[in-house]
DNA sequence: TTTTATTGATTGAACGTTCAATAAAAAAAT
DNA sequence: ATTTTTTTATTGAACGTTCAATCAATAAAA
């Protein structure tokens, strides 16, 4: 089978391995051959494309922060409104766009969460994301009212779709997407609703 | 050094030498040894009081959830007031105790939280613990308005409740348990907005 | 003397990494 | 069009390490 020019295809198969494995028995018991098994191929591999264990695991986290990324842009992207209510929407609907690559991803997150209080590697990772959202939230916000409350609306909006998305991935059933959505919408409107709305909302 | 009635005092000590630990290095690393050099004893100790690592574990989350409970249950029989917004109030106030205990306890409970999805026996003490507390704040939310109107709220501050106190857990600084505190009643204040209070409030 | 508490060396299993060997494809030579 | 050579991809057994659990030995109290 050796061809040319499989990195790619084995990084990417091998990272969805890990997201398998982790949602299979989680973090701590996905071992290499595990990983490599659901992957179909060896164990010495993932040395030869991540350098290691550790190597693919940052690999996975960064995945997962890429492709959240890219789901809130996207919708930011597609809106014909530019009003901050708008894409204060967006970025909502875009953090629960990752319950549409389900489950693996959903355990797969939370285990890096716990896990990057204690490695340095994922730490810096998870707080790039963090800050991210939170800066986004923050300055529509800006556009809103003044700066403090800006602050305290981010950190709200921020905690509220963080602990919907913590309950939905600990949850048996997994997490209801729309719901989730919905109440983040309501919790949305109402830190909105003492604020005068820009012309078109 | 052998008196007799060591027993509690050992288990005590060893579960508080969990959390240190975990505290320390994560879950991942907590081994054994370095629980027992925490505790100041050897680690064969550990298999003799808790028949194992994994009834030591078991017994930490026991002794974290226990902790939560009685804060709660504290603040609520301490209330002069009965209404229905004193009592979320509360339990609200109950969950930031988990602050006072300080960075520990919560590192602790985050890795417990993720490694919960794949041991049965942790499961189970957490999801008893969530539904306490979906169940505690549903039945006085229920007092104010119609059953499905209430589970939506519960369902919100008990997401915000998680949302605040996850992200807290994350941040370097640890959990500022006053600005958590505010933002989860004002989001309180909001739910109750929109319906009359009881004759005291 | 009996009971209770504790130690720490030992054991066996499990893990990540390494590396010589292998096999297939691509390139070069005939 | 073959054959040979080189390159790339992959395997899996071996190695060294680490860990939880065990248990005979020990020591203090009863």
């Amino acid at each position: 089978m050796p061809k040319v020019g499989m990195q790619p295809i084995r990084r990417q198969q091998l990272i969805k391995a890990t997201m398998a494995a982790i949602d299979e028995v989680g973090l701590a018991d996905a071992t290499v051959m595990r990983i490599a098994r659901h992957a179909g191929v060896s164990a010495g591999i993932i040395s030869h494309y991540f350098g290691g264990k550790d190597g693919l695991l940052e690999a996975t986290m960064r995945q997962i922060l890429s492709d959240l990324g890219t789901a809130v842009a996207a919708r930011r992207r597609a809106l014909a409104d530019e009003c901050p209510r708008a894409h204060l929407g967006a970025i909502i609907d875009g953090n629960f766009d990752r319950s549409q690559i389900t489950g693996p991803v959903a355990k797969t997150w939370l285990a890096f969460w716990a896990s990057s209080m204690h490695k340095p590697t994922l730490q810096r990772l998870q707080r790039v994301n963090d800050h991210r959202l939170y800066s986004n939230l923050c300055s529509q916000f800006r556009r809103l009212m003044p700066r403090e409350e800006a602050r305290r609306a981010a950190r709200g909006l921020a905690a509220m779709i963080d602990g919907l998305w913590l309950r939905g991935a600990l949850t048996p059933a997994g997490l209801d997407a729309d719901r989730a959505r919905r109440l983040a919408h309501e919790y949305l409107d109402q830190l909105l609703v003492t604020h005068p709305s820009s012309p078109l909302s």
